[in-house]
RNA sequence: GCAGCCGUAGCUCAGUUGGUUAGAGCACCAGAUUGUGGAUCUGGGGGUCCCCCGUUCGAGCCGGGGCGGCUGUACCA
């Protein structure tokens, strides 16, 4: 192939390889998940990369851009197909198809890649993998609130820490009841109400002030671009503001508690008042309660709070908190987010925001548009491929150290006795132990460097000395190399032969033993 | 999608007012050592200077357009 028509060897954008490293990170953090789903109860089942595109659906009012973000392609009967984007959607294809023959309430869990369309970023990938399990047909809000418990649950399985990680609730309704308490209700100002949500979904990140330029005028970033805003007046700014700055107690703490872990939880400001309230629902619906959305979504929040108080999850594990809003697409009901709270830093010394690592709500239409009756659902999503960067990042014990030690290294002395060599490996690996012959055709020397880039733990060695004598060499590479640093001239190195020693073949699998056990116990 | 910044070796980067055959460090390969991974020394391979068009006797450098990357923003089911 002449220079003109090489190819340039790259991943497509957004598109990651997986080394040794991942992959056996990846192992460890899914048998975690698993095992956590599994402790709750819920089975197994997969479904296809790929359906059919009206399966998959564009619902609700989120149609400004259909079919972006989403690949799809036609079949040769010209039916369209589409790479899964989450596995909700394909789930509720499969509970439909198989409604019958499932038992209701139906809990399942699955794992696998989903693609997604779209500009990637640090975290973010065009093909990602996530944990998910789902509640079919309950209605009770008890399956929202185990959820919440098993995603807690779950973070703690992955290895962090109480307080590096929080379980975020709230409730769609409580965010309708709000939009219409002032005056976004009606069909004619939906459009206004999915900007306000966006808006509001977004006060982590922009924080008080640039939530409130984007649910005014319009929002300037740092590089000069123009967000328009919703453009409501200051006063249904402010009442919004309040309410999405409302901060959750630790569900069911007594007062004294809450004084301290929050003493400033304000009232409604549209009475004038300066009064405070202890119980964040409470203030809720003291300031909205006249919408009957509301309430219904409070009441909600309140059953969710006392089940996973009466459960002992009321430490800071699961907090309410009244702005997130996650997807605007399908959910019905409750909504949850899993957060990591600490910071970090790249390699540049940049703080990195990791944003959610997990994610779900209740989505009683889903299924529903299958058949003719309504499904009731509820689930949640671990991000899988963002929570492992995460972890490396902060050097987890689950992701750090999980790669093997290489294997066992056979040298090739002598072209002529490939044979005897191969019968060495063969007999390491009948022993259980990982073992190859080098397969290349450079000297020793290069063999050497090739067993210390695969990190085998040590080399076998029969040059015809050794033959003679019917022996072979082992080095201990790991050894060797602490005794490396102590030798300064390359004839010393040589000639010390440093973790080097003769063993009659027929104690080669023994030899080979007492040095891997030295090593890995 | 929109905005800002940036594209020179696998990586990190030099490259003078436009001037011979475009450089360094790291990494890689080999030799010094007919049988030893580190260190040292010596040598070697590797480039469409992102692409195209233009200006010019002459472009890595100047101009226009495109493509790609990063950051922010939008979207995120």
């Amino acid at each position: 192939m002449s220079k003109a028509d090489k190819i340039k060897a790259r991943a497509p954008r957004g598109f990651a390889d997986r080394n040794p490293a991942d992959l056996a990170a990846t192992e460890r953090m899914l048998a975690a998940i698993r095992e956590s789903y599994e402790l709750y109860g819920f089975e197994g089942v997969e479904t296809p990369f790929v359906e059919y595109t009206d399966s998959l659906g564009k619902f609700l009012p989120d149609q400004d851009r259909p079919n972006e973000g989403v690949f799809s392609f036609q079949d040769d009967d010209e039916q369209w197909l589409s790479l899964r984007y989450d596995l909700t959607a394909p789930l509720a294809r499969y509970v439909a198809e198989n409604f019958d023959a499932l038992p209701k309430p139906y809990r399942s869990y699955r794992v696998g890649w989903v693609f997604r369309n779209e500009k990637p970023g640090p975290g973010r990938f065009r093909q990602f993998m996530q944990f998910d399990a789902d509640t079919v047909g309950a209605a009770s809000v008890a399956a929202d609130a185990e959820i919440c418990m098993m995603a807690a649950d779950t973070m703690e399985k992955l290895g962090l820490k109480r307080g590096d990680y929080v379980i975020k609730v709230n409730n769609r309704k409580v965010l309708d009841g709000v939009m219409e308490a002032i005056g976004l209700g009606g069909e004619d100002k939906a459009d206004q109400r999915l900007t306000v949500l966006r808006a509001l979904d977004k006060y982590d990140r922009l924080g008080e002030s640039g939530v409130r330029a984007l649910l005014g005028k319009e929002r300037v970033d740092e590089s000069g671009d123009i967000t328009p805003g919703a453009n409501l007046t200051a006063g249904q700014i402010n009442r919004l503001i309040w309410f999405v700055t409302l901060r959750s107690k630790p569900i069911g703490l007594s007062e004294s508690s809450i004084n301290r872990v929050n003493p400033t939880l304000r009232l409604a400001p549209d009475d004038g008042s300066e009064a405070y309230e202890l119980d964040m629902l409470s203030a809720m619906d003291n300031a909205y309660g006249s919408s009957p959305i509301f309430k219904e979504g409070v009441n909600e929040l309140r059953q969710i709070a006392e089940l996973a108080a009466a459960a002992g999850y009321d430490d800071g594990r699961i907090l309410i908190d009244p702005s997130v809003v996650r997807g605007l697409e399908y959910y019905t009901g409750p909504v949850y987010e899993a957060e990591l709270t600490f910071q970090v830093q790249d390699e540049d010394g940049r703080p990195v925001r990791f944003g959610s690592v997990g994610g779900g709500g209740r989505y009683d239409g889903l299924v529903g548009r299958f058949r003719s009756e309504p499904v009731p659902a509820t689930g949640f999503s671990i991000g899988v491929s963002r929570l492992l960067s995460a972890l490396q990042m902060i050097k987890s014990p689950i992701v750090s150290g999980a790669e093997k030690p290489g294997p066992v290294v056979v040298l090739v002395m002598d072209k002529d006795q490939v044979a005897a060599y191969q019968r060495m490996v063969s007999t390491l690996r009948q022993a259980g132990i990982r073992a190859e012959l080098y397969l290349g055709s450079s000297g020793m020397k290069a063999q050497m460097k090739y067993a210390d880039r695969r990190q085998s733990p040590c080399v076998v060695i029969q040059g015809s000395n050794e033959r003679e004598r019917g022996e072979v060499e082992i080095k201990d590479l790991i050894e060797g190399a602490k005794a490396a640093g102590a030798i300064a001239s390359n004839e010393e190195w040589k000639a010390a032969r440093p973790a080097q020693f003769s063993v009659p073949e027929t104690d080669l699998v023994k030899a080979v033993r007492d040095v891997l056990a030295r090593h890995f116990g």
